[in-house]
DNA sequence: ACCTGAACACCGTTCAAGT
DNA sequence: ACCTGAACACCGTTCAAGT
């Protein structure tokens, strides 16, 4: 019984930067953003955190890296969108591919922070944008409304929107739960919340559904660009 | 001479929540957000970083006061816009608070992030919200659908976007520095900034105008809201 | 070429101790 | 009541050294 083999270290698949990105992304998926450190990313590669410099320049660099990961897996989600023929076609187009972009990051909760943190930018997100582009210029759009659709959508292009806060509180009992004094100040959020308890007593908690909410705003935008389109 | 008049120490006015916050602000002020840690908020107020913790729970607890700072800030701003009397009254009321809030915010680059990566709600930002809901009743909106709006609307309403690329680089130059296979595979993108160099040629430096296009978004959403509230 | 141990500078925070 | 010194655990990162 030899030693070396008893010991069962399996022989260790080499490290490389996609591998080291693959276990960031799944540490973040695990245990947060937070949650990756080097320290941490190494254990999860089986190395030391000094290894990891042989392969990625620093944490920042990581980071980029993880954004075009993911945008990367949006990118491909967007592709299997098939092309409506029928109907609005840039808009019913372009509305599905956001979609496709949402559910990808609704599997990454940690991305929306990492992406709007970024000051390189990512070359899958370009991709991303560009397909975008791509629809709305089948649709007749002049490069210019197109650029101020870009902006106008944001990252409800890709797919989120970084809440604020959450009206009726996230989880948390909303009217009920308000210190008296600051009620008075809130009259118009009172108001809203006893009208929702009234009309649905049980709703309270869990009140807004991000999915409708993202769709609202997502369609208010791109009526508006369709309205422009038309007029143009 | 007496020794202690000579070594000048002045009478240090005395710590306290409210200076404390205000300093964390001047610190991010001064040099961005990541220079604001303990010990150097600590040197900004003339005293030790542990003392800090007599006034304020952690670090979390100064970044979730020095938000609802910045917010008070704007609800002054806001409430020095005068009502408009004429035209489309709710909107323009709207649409002009939310461009106070904005020009304060713009003296505070690093809070849209910190305001982004808050869990707690700011009580100033609540009253914030209720202001814009209370013009929205006005203009005769239903409480559910001042919810969607103020989704849709999200950090906009309080006078900021979190831009994930600027289309024409930052600063730094478009199509000209991108490598050809990348270019390739952007051809939209490409043809966007061909169209802008042959349009207006010293343009593609700092071509994204950020108040244009936040005012477009902006107006997208508010004019998309009037025609429900017209329809209703 | 690839990986590591020891060490550094710098975080946020605790705790016992000073006035 | 208010402030501080020393210390701790944990960061990202450097560098010289191992194979």
């Amino acid at each position: 019984m030899g030693v070396r083999v008893e010991r069962g270290v399996a022989p260790r698949t080499p490290l490389s930067r996609e591998r080291v990105l693959r276990a960031a992304v799944s540490v973040a998926d695990a245990g947060g953003i937070e949650s990756l450190t080097m320290r941490r990313l190494a254990d999860e590669v089986g190395a030391e955190a000094m290894s990891l410099y042989y392969h990625v320049a620093n944490k920042e660099d990581i980071l980029d890296g993880i954004v075009d990961v993911i945008a990367a897996e949006i990118n491909e989600a967007a592709e299997r969108v098939r092309r409506p023929a029928k109907g609005n076609r840039w808009k019913n187009a372009a509305r599905a591919r956001i979609l496709a972009a949402r559910e990808v990051l609704l599997l990454h909760p940690w991305a929306p922070a990492v992406f709007e943190s970024r000051t390189a930018i990512s070359p899958a997100v370009l991709r991303y944008y560009d397909g975008l582009m791509g629809l709305m210029r089948e649709g007749g759009f002049s490069y210019d409304v197109i650029h101020h659709a870009l902006h106008a959508l944001g990252s409800r292009a890709l797919g989120f929107t970084q809440e604020l806060f959450t009206p009726a509180g996230g989880g948390g009992g909303p009217a009920a739960e308000m210190p008296a004094e600051m009620a008075e100040a809130l009259p118009n959020l009172v108001g809203m919340m006893s009208e929702i308890a009234h009309d649905d007593p049980d709703s309270t908690l869990g009140w807004c559904d991000d999915q409708a909410e993202f769709e609202f705003g997502l369609d208010l935008l791109l009526d508006g660009l369709e309205r422009m389109r038309r007029q143009a």
